[in-house]
DNA sequence: CATACTATCCTTAGACC
DNA sequence: AGGTCTAAGGATAGTAT
């Protein structure tokens, strides 16, 4: 109904909606937004260098370490190859931009922010290693595709993408061929072209392997 | 007055502004175009980089090769820095730094070594998928277990088997983890941990292996 | 944490300077 | 090469799920 509207009424009152607003240029305060806009805008970075390196042709890398000192990357042909061209050919100043040079002071406010920042590093990589620690432990003869999510990286991402898109094809095969009646649909979306460096989404609703 | 804007009006005859179109993904034909184009991307991706670094406070670096063979860059805090701590850490996900503050060191030290151990088994995994990576890209063709079903011989269905049978437990082992009260078996996330770099989501109904 | 939604704001193709 | 303008399409902050 319509009556799902996220804030187009409410009590028949038009409640304002939040919208997007006008970003301050200056790290965000709040650490849940912050997570959520980082998963945001790294998507939207890698999107838009995809883009670019399809549209020109160009060669492109894109390396980043999240809040959490997680390393995320992006590459046209590779990151692996850019960055040896880089090295190379290129450690040449050709075009450094330094658009965020303003906050670079580093005060003691900054110092110790950065700081509290560490201790919060710290408390994520303990209960990271519990987490990868309980699934190595559970799982001894586990494939690599199979660990954490965030271990992978790009090839490794395309790789199980590829894997889940065949395990689709080959579900909805087989549940057209073993419940023709059966009406409820598989959901797997792979999006083929914008988000390459996609999101792919698995629901396990029933499973048996003989 | 009116009469500045571009492509209004022309001979008292309403003239199709071009405004901006859906873009093709695809390399553009039109070596004008595509220069400009460059150009203009090029400076979108560095300002997304750059917030991006300013608003999560992530260090990032872009590095793009043009199609005139040169050399762009933006990295924050510096693009050698960042490519320094990927080719020294980046393939390994975890793996700490070490801090200036001895508030813990028990407590870090104990991590340190946790992690340690972690990373080595992370690093055997990520050999096994460079070493599939590798095969694979030689023969640049889909993996084998991302073929149809029916090509597989016997042993590749067993690999294909036993890949299912860790998903299907990982994938409940992580339901259980969050969602704990979950009694039914729909939404089973794989949600290890935060900066998942893909999420996947599946829905088996009915799924047979030979 | 990831995602759906919506209202806003931003980016940019194409043409012109 | 850059900068301007316009209109369309894209990206996304905040929120709820």
């Amino acid at each position: 109904m319509d009556s799902k509207k996220v804030g187009s009424m409410n009590n028949g009152v038009i409640k304002k909606t939040k919208g997007r607003q006008k970003m301050e240029m200056k790290k965000m305060s709040n650490e849940r937004n912050l997570q959520v806009t980082f998963s945001k805008r790294r998507n939207g970075v890698f999107k838009k260098a995809s883009e670019l390196a399809t549209l020109c042709g160009v060669d492109i890398a894109v390396i980043m370490f999240s809040p959490g000192n997680q390393v995320f990357s992006f590459g046209s042909p590779s990151v692996d190859s850019v960055i040896q061209r880089y090295t190379t050919q290129g450690p040449l100043p050709v075009l450094t931009h330094d658009l965020n040079q303003a906050q670079s002071a580093t005060d003691e406010a900054d110092l110790h922010a950065h700081l509290n920042h560490l201790s919060h590093q710290i408390a994520f990589e303990k209960k990271r290693s519990q987490d990868l620690n309980h699934f190595l432990n559970a799982t001894q003869d586990h494939f690599w595709w199979a660990a954490p999510i965030h271990t992978m990286n790009y090839s490794q991402c395309l790789h199980f993408k590829n894997m889940l898109h065949n395990l689709k094809t080959y579900i909805n095969q087989s549940r057209k061929k073993f419940f023709p009646h059966h009406t409820s649909t598989t959901n797997c979306k792979i999006d083929p072209h914008k988000h390459i460096f996609m999101h792919i989404s698995v629901k396990l609703y029933g499973y048996s392997c003989i």
